[in-house]
DNA sequence: TCAGCTTCCTTTTTT
DNA sequence: AGGAAGCTGA
């Protein structure tokens, strides 16, 4: 994100400063797009504690994103000093409960180590679920129940409440029972758990929960259009005994119904609390006249809007661009012709985004930049900490720490292979249930006695052995030192090697890069004075994901959904797929969704500051069928005024026209060209290519296979790379060689700026 | 045990 | 179209 404002204070409009002010009583703030909310926010805490002596201490402001808990963390320590900044507490939703049940873990029935799974975990424990409660597989999928279970937790529903809806939903309830009752037994939470939790004891008459409801004296919650049932219970519960709390948020802004946000809870806050200072913040700071006036178009035909007047003092700017493509690759082709025009205007690709509506579209336009040799990145996707080593050897560490999870020994128990195969992990699965203990006791168990035959017994025992050696080396090192000795005993490290195959050089690579990232966690929590241990390290990587691994070096257009750029602003924005079925979407039906997609059109064009396309085709293949393209009822909606229209050489040739609005003006010059794919690209303008690399970047991170495909980054070893080199990573960036090891997998200690020293192996390395 | 085949599905996604 | 998950045969 690039927001560079100085941090100290530009004047604040009068809204800003009666938001900032306000010290006492419930606070809703509506923060218009573009609006200056992180200002009001950051100003209104550092307010509190430096003119109002609130103890640092007992503020607490919750966000959604780890991103965005750390810019206002970051903020916060420019505003008010690193020192008092360090005790406010300001984290996500999730993050913070994690905390506080560290505390009071005991008193909602979890020991100490209790461990959080996440998606991939929770799927599995619905299957065996579901697998024990043998229902029909095909009427009851895992994915789909386990998504039910997530809709009823975040309503604050038990599987009593569900049960008690009547018979249709009987196998949900009971389906749902036995998910958390698994939970329970494994010692462990999912991400909706940390929140009932808390929210449970902070509603409740316990002794943990009347400490909970005095704990903080101001609460603060950002994004408060996108706040679920539970937390909203649960900042309700933890600001009640003041009555402090701050909500901030827009529900022209509220995009995420479907994952349990629920925008009536922002617009029914007056409601709940009748003596509520309201305050909106109407001034648009980021975006020229056109987009706000764009964007008011696209929201205006909503209903039940919280009233409020968007405006800008920000000059009229170019028109909005809406352009006609032939396909989605002529749409590609367009969009790599405006990246390139930015960038021979001297902007960085860091000004420009793509937008698109479903990561399908991503496809076509990656392979168009990527042919272009343009920089891009994919802002999204899948993640590090889904790659199926790195969740390996995450299991090994959590089994450790936690020997009553039993999806992660399930997951280790036979890798690597070690002929532990289905017909014995059934058998040791019998033996658990007979126990009524774990998995991991009933290894111990099946040891003697004669549940399993010779063979696997002998299996079963070496396995224990190792675990449990590994168990008392736990107590005694580091979680990088840990690690890295699993790596070894396991034998993990050992079949990958024999494997000898570029993709599992790759993983070896990424389980390198995890010690590596452990190594750095240990030293920055010691740095700071926090305990290490192997539980607040797991804690660490279960709430930390994607969003912090870290736009890696170099400037680059990034592409992302319209969902993933909230929050975000850009010089240059494109916003691709413009057409009806696809934006709004097809599947968003009824009106309610209806009026969702709108908020997200709204979004979208709001990330605007200067310059704005919104591109339609004629005819689009997406999910393996090819369609014809209608413009997006949102297209529709803009101000005529305000649109210039733009037909591509391609789409032309084949006799489209801007119908659509009937004040179109073409764009100038070259007559019909081929139908072939590259018409547009034939007549580009002339590039000034210094920004873009000669050669260009092997496509990485996040979104990939952690698959090397690029052969020119390689470096053959032979010496030539030595202290000082500068060299290059795909995720790191540059950065300095401190040294060189050598073996069949010779590697460099690399120091990369912003990252720290790392260990690569030099297959990973180029020099820059 | 595993490669290769088939079938199914496909919005958005944080934690 | 393309990916993931499940299944089958060697």
């Amino acid at each position: 994100m690039d927001r560079r404002e100085p941090l100290d204070p530009p004047k604040l409009n009068p809204a800003q400063a009666d938001a900032v002010r306000h010290v006492d009583g419930p606070l809703l703030v509506f923060a218009g797009a573009g609006s200056g909310k992180t200002r009001v926010i950051t100003y209104r805490v550092a307010n509190l504690v430096a003119q109002h002596h609130v103890a640092p201490y007992r503020v607490l402001a919750v966000t959604f994103t780890n991103k965005a808990a750390g810019e206002m963390r970051h903020r916060l320590d420019a505003l008010v000093g690193p020192e008092i900044s360090h005790d406010l507490w300001i984290g996500t939703f999730h993050a913070v409960c994690a905390k506080l049940l560290r505390r009071y873990h005991a008193d909602v029935g979890l020991a100490r180590e209790f461990v959080i799974y996440d998606d991939a975990d929770q799927r599995a424990v619905v299957a065996r679920a579901l697998k024990d409660l043998q229902v029909d597989e095909r009427r009851f999928a895992p994915r789909q129940v386990l998504g039910q279970i997530h809709k009823e937790k975040q309503e604050g529903r038990t599987p009593a409440d569900v049960e008690a809806r009547g018979f249709e939903h009987h196998v949900l309830a009971k389906a749902f029972a036995a998910y958390e009752d698994r939970l329970r037994a494994s010692n462990a939470c999912d991400f909706d758990d940390l929140l009932l939790h808390v929210m449970r004891l902070a509603e409740g008459d316990s002794a943990a929960g009347h400490e909970l409801r005095e704990r903080f004296s101001h609460v603060l919650v950002d994004e408060f259009q996108d706040t679920n049932q539970v937390q909203y219970r649960l900042v309700r519960a933890l600001a009640s005994s003041t009555r402090n709390l701050c909500a901030v948020g827009d529900d022209d802004q509220s995009i995420y119904r479907w994952r349990g946000g629920d925008v009536r809870i922002i617009r029914g806050f007056r409601r709940d609390f009748p003596d509520a200072k309201v305050v909106k913040l109407e001034e648009n700071y980021r975006s020229t006249a056109r987009v706000v006036r764009a964007a008011l178009a696209v929201i205006a035909p909503s209903r039940e809007r919280e009233p409020k007047e968007l405006f800008t003092r920000n000059a009229d700017g170019e028109k909005i661009r809406v352009v006609f493509a032939r396909d989605e690759r002529d749409e590609a082709a367009f969009v790599c012709d405006r990246v390139k025009a930015t960038l021979a205007e001297g902007r960085s690709p860091d000004d420009v985004a793509v937008f698109y509506r479903v990561h399908a579209q991503s496809r076509v336009l990656e392979e168009a930049l990527r042919a272009e040799g343009l920089p891009y990145r994919i802002v999204g996707g899948t993640r590090f900490f889904d790659r199926a080593e790195i969740k390996d050897l995450l299991s090994y560490l959590r089994v450790l720490s936690n020997p009553r999870s039993d999806v992660d020994l399930l997951r280790i128990v036979n890798v690597p292979p070690r002929g532990i195969g289905d017909t014995t992990v059934a058998r040791l699965g019998e033996v658990a249930r007979a126990r009524g203990c774990s998995l991991f006791d009933a290894l111990d168990a099946a040891r003697d006695g004669d549940s399993l035959g010779t063979a696997p017994r002998k299996k079963v025992d070496a396995l224990f052995l190792m675990l449990d050696s590994l168990r008392r080396a736990a107590a005694s090192s580091t979680p990088s030192a840990l690690a890295a000795r699993i790596l070894e005993e396991s034998g993990y490290s050992r079949w990958l090697e024999a494997e000898d195959s570029a993709e599992a050089d790759a993983r070896i690579g990424n389980l390198g890069e995890l010690v590596g990232s452990m190594s750095e966690f240990e030293i920055e929590e010691e740095a700071a004075g926090r305990e290490v241990s192997l539980a607040s390290y797991l804690e660490r990587v279960s709430l930390h994901t994607s969003a912090d691994e870290g736009a890696a070096a170099g400037p680059k257009v990034s592409l992302m959904t319209v969902h993933a750029a909230k929050g975000l602003e850009f010089d240059t924005v494109l916003l691709t797929g413009m057409e009806e079925r696809l934006f709004p979407y097809e599947r968003a039906d009824g009106e309610s969704d209806l009026e969702e997609e709108r908020r997200l059109g709204y979004v979208a064009i709001t990330r605007a500051k200067r310059r704005l396309f919104l591109t339609h085709t004629m005819m689009r293949t997406i999910f393996g069928d090819t369609r014809g393209g209608v413009p997006s009822p949102f297209v529709r909606d803009l101000p005529s005024g305000d649109v210039d229209q733009v037909t591509t050489p391609a789409a032309r040739s084949i006799g489209a026209r801007p119908s659509s609005f009937g004040h179109a003006s073409l764009a100038g010059g070259g007559g019909a060209r081929a139908w072939e794919g590259r018409a547009y690209s034939t007549r580009r303008e002339p590039v000034f290519q210094r920004q873009a690399p000669a050669r260009p970047e092997p496509r990485r991170e996040p979104g990939e296979r952690w698959v090397e495909r690029d052969t020119q980054t390689h470096d053959d070893g032979d010496g030539e790379l030595s202290r000082g080199a500068r060299v290059r990573h795909a995720r790191f960036g540059e950065g300095t060689v401190r040294a060189v090891e050598g073996g069949a997998t010779p590697s460099a200690t690399v120091h990369f700026p912003g990252w720290g020293e790392r260990r690569i192996l030099l297959r990973f390395l180029s020099i820059a």
